[in-house]
DNA sequence: TCTGGGGTCCTAGGACCC
DNA sequence: TCTGGGGTCCTAGGACCC
């Protein structure tokens, strides 16, 4: 027997969460978003995706077509704890456990033959495990591969089951359909469109030389492989650089130094703090501007001296956006950091001087009162100190 | 349709070095 | 004078995913 893979996807995760804490909510439709303008709904359940509403859609549009739903806002808190606990569910079935996003899992059941002799078994086994243990449906994807796996559980779903036997992958392939593959989105699919490829059977008529000198070698052999159901390497490579950011989109636009710099100053605290949380230290501060008319760009910097504190994030922050700020509305304004390292080696003490060695524990100090507190105590700590 | 927030990876050009 | 080749780092933007 050949390799065997599962994913697992939670059913409509953050509908399902809500739909499990207020049963009067099951049947109906169900969105998780805010309404209002510059709001996008999250997920929603199943009866509201009969009218069309999807993850990511405004909300305006949602509730034009679909004006009876149930909008809640997220909580993010109890979806992860959720998650946690159908995640150990998943951990302990099999080895190769593998999470992949707040609702999404690969197990590797190579050479499990003795334990779970037949996949299928196996993965009905372990979704009425879930189902009992926690309220929650899944659909898994079993298959030979990562890539055909994960498009076999989206393949039947809610509280499906697909199994795609190897040999079979590019028949499968075929049936899922080139706009809805793992990496195809819709810039890739209209270029594709744009040279009469719509299907997956016409672009198996280039070769792979011919499909690098059109789209690059990295989409070229890419496009090459999904094609005929082999597995590009998705969710292989130990995830090289890391970065940790945040934004917030404002309605209406907002104007001006003194607005943009406050937020800036808590959007700059917050980053560190998780990157201190994570023992993380960052090379590259950089912010994301994006103005009314909807144009967007980005500065960031790579200081030669060593970012390792809050303040020294707010200093660049404050620099990058004097040199790009053109005056007009900004509709959403970001902060990251990235090329970011492990700072076990940076916290031997003579890389800082003493002054910068006290700020840095005083955020740590900060960091771990407010694991208790809220966000705004730290902030008001932070600022009376400065 | 009037477009969130948090990520990853890729590309292309320039700087700099050997 | 009229322009090598390769490697690495940095930047800005874009595509994609959940």
């Amino acid at each position: 027997m050949g390799d065997v893979f599962f994913h697992i996807d939670l059913d409509a995760f953050f509908a399902s969460v809500e739909i499990l804490d207020h049963p009067e909510y099951r049947g109906k439709p169900l969105i998780i978003g805010t309404p209002g303008p510059r709001h996008v709904a999250s997920t929603c359940s199943y009866e509201a995706r009969k009218y069309g509403v999807h993850s990511a859609m405004p909300m305006t549009t949602a509730l034009r077509l679909c004006p009876d739903a149930i909008c809640v806002p997220g909580r993010m808190r109890r979806y992860a704890e959720m998650s946690r606990r159908v995640m150990g569910i998943i951990r302990d079935f099999a080895p190769g456990f593998l999470q992949v996003s707040v609702d999404e899992a690969f197990l590797d059941l190579t050479g499990m033959e003795r334990i779970y002799p037949l996949p299928g078994k196996a993965a009905r086994l372990l979704k009425e495990t879930i189902r009992s243990e926690t309220g929650l449906t899944v659909s898994i994807g079993v298959a030979a591969s990562r890539f055909i796996a994960k498009l076999a559980s989206d393949y039947r779903k809610p509280d499906g089951l697909t199994i795609v036997p190897h040999g079979k992958e590019e028949l499968f392939v075929d049936s899922v359909g080139l706009r809805k593959l793992w990496g195809i989105g819709d810039s890739t699919y209209k270029s594709l469109e744009k040279k009469g490829i719509t299907t997956t059977q016409t672009l198996r008529k280039y070769s792979e030389k011919e499909l690098c000198h059109l789209f690059g070698e990295s989409s070229g052999s890419y496009l090459y492989r999904i094609a005929r159901g082999i597995d590009p390497g998705i969710y292989q490579g130990e995830t090289k650089s890391r970065s940790i950011s945040t934004e917030e989109t404002f309605y209406p636009d907002i104007f001006g130094y003194d607005t943009l710099d406050a937020y800036l100053l808590e959007m700059s605290q917050e980053v560190m703090f998780r990157a201190l949380d994570e023992k993380k230290v960052p090379r590259t501060v950089g912010i994301k501007l994006r103005y009314g008319d909807f144009t967007t760009t980005s500065v960031q910097e790579t200081p030669q001296r060593a970012i390792y504190s809050s303040s020294d994030v707010y200093e660049i922050a404050r620099q990058l956006l004097r040199q790009r700020y053109t005056g007009d509305g900004v509709r959403l304004l970001g902060v990251s950091l990235s090329g970011i390292y492990d700072g076990e080696d940076v916290e031997q003490r003579d890389l800082f001087s003493d002054k910068e060695e006290k700020e840095r524990t005083l955020e740590k100090t900060i960091l771990s009162l407010s694991r208790k507190g809220s966000r705004i105590i730290k902030a008001r700590n932070l600022k009376n100190d400065e």
